[in-house]
DNA sequence: ATTTGTTTAAAACAAATGTTTTAACCGGAG
DNA sequence: CTCCGGTTAAAACATTTGTTTTAAACAAAT
């Protein structure tokens, strides 16, 4: 990686493509500048028009590429573990949704795009949620239902897969109150494991608790 | 409450703390317009700088007008179930809390806010911390304590308040994503009624499941 | 070598937006 | 009545920022 002139033949599209992932991820879509992303692509303002159209279509673009690049990983990862027993297989689908959204080093890059468009969606917001939070949704739920039991109602499961994603996405949408409340936790993977079992743990006596209760009627409501 | 002319001579400060909540609380502090909020408080547009110095004097003023008054509603709940048992005190807290972050008609302008400060900080996140959360995530543990048991460490303490909080603060942070996975769910009170009997129920498992282990001596790391 | 299409560069534009200025207004004190 | 402190009003300012324009540079084709 260069820092400076023997990569600035490299393709233009490509480094602003790498910068404006930094930097919209970074400041969200509005804060962001474009002059700040021409700066740091080494590329002229222009640019950015003239290969996105603009500001918004080089968001979209951002997007895609990251989501397309952290889902791969995910599927891959959860392929591996798919005979395993359910039980397992939850806390492989937690250590790799933490790890997503917490882990720096990698590509936490994820993590605080979607804390960001959950709090202040744009319009690419409807094309995350189509194509990757709802496949990975039903990809918890089908691990639930395996530990509920046939027994369980879809609502209880639904109700189940969000408690769980809930209990994760806390530690990155809480971040910096995080730190407050609990200075010993370093965001280091150490703790990110150590992380992920208390919440399978914790998750597992939930749903156990729910598999035994008698799945209400759904109330007429 | 007049909506044009009778109140123009009522405190035009008080109108403007008022607009001010309403536009910072939807759009965030930045994405807020001066323009738009001295139009809705019937203002001049340097009555801001007249009276609060300016636009971020405007915003801490905002916080703090609308924390007092809603952690004062949350205290005096509390104090009514002081003697209940800790378990039903852990229903009314998950039950307060998770109306102040959903309940549209009364003050949801309190969730939105911490959801905002949580992903992006402003100058006032440090004030709130200190003087509003912390406070009552302590009074939280408090009760996990008791439910815990006097054997229950600390660490596990804090872990199990973390996941309480979690639980709920999904549904406020996600709220756009909930509206997808779950199109029954309205958030209407009947439906956070129902929300606050499932996290209390799947959180006390999680509970006694924390109780029952040996708290593990915390880790050299 | 000239032409032609693509990419980059620099400057200019235009809209949005927080702030400041300057003058008018208004109620009460002297 | 007149003057004054506090308040409001309208306009002007200055900065930021996304976009467009215009021209130059460059490479490939003829």
């Amino acid at each position: 990686m260069g820092t400076d002139q023997d990569d600035h033949a490299a393709d233009a599209r490509w480094r602003l493509l790498e910068a404006a992932s930094d930097i919209f991820i970074e400041q969200g879509f509005k804060a962001a500048k474009t002059r700040d992303i021409v700066k740091r692509a080494h590329v002229n303002l222009a640019a950015i028009n003239y290969y996105f159209g603009g500001k918004e279509g080089l968001y979209t673009a951002v997007i895609q590429h990251t989501a397309s690049r952290v889902f791969e990983e995910q599927s891959q990862r959860l392929e591996a573990h798919a005979a395993s027993k359910p039980e397992d297989r939850l806390m492989e689908y937690i250590r790799i949704f933490l790890k997503r959204l917490l882990d720096d080093t990698l590509q936490a890059r994820w993590g605080k795009l979607i804390a960001r468009e959950t709090v202040e969606p744009t319009a690419a917001f409807d094309m995350v949620v189509e194509k990757y939070i709802l496949p990975a949704h039903a990809e918890l739920k089908k691990i639930i239902r395996a530990i509920l039991g046939r027994g369980a109602s879809e609502e209880s499961v639904r109700r189940s897969a969000m408690s769980v994603v809930g209990l994760c996405l806390y530690y990155q949408t809480a971040r910096r109150a995080v730190g407050r409340l609990d200075p010993d936790f370093h965001f280091a993977p150490a703790d990110v494991s150590r992380l992920a079992e208390h919440i399978t743990a914790f998750s597992l006596a939930g749903l156990r608790d729910q598999a035994q209760k008698p799945s209400r009627p759904a109330a007429t409501e």
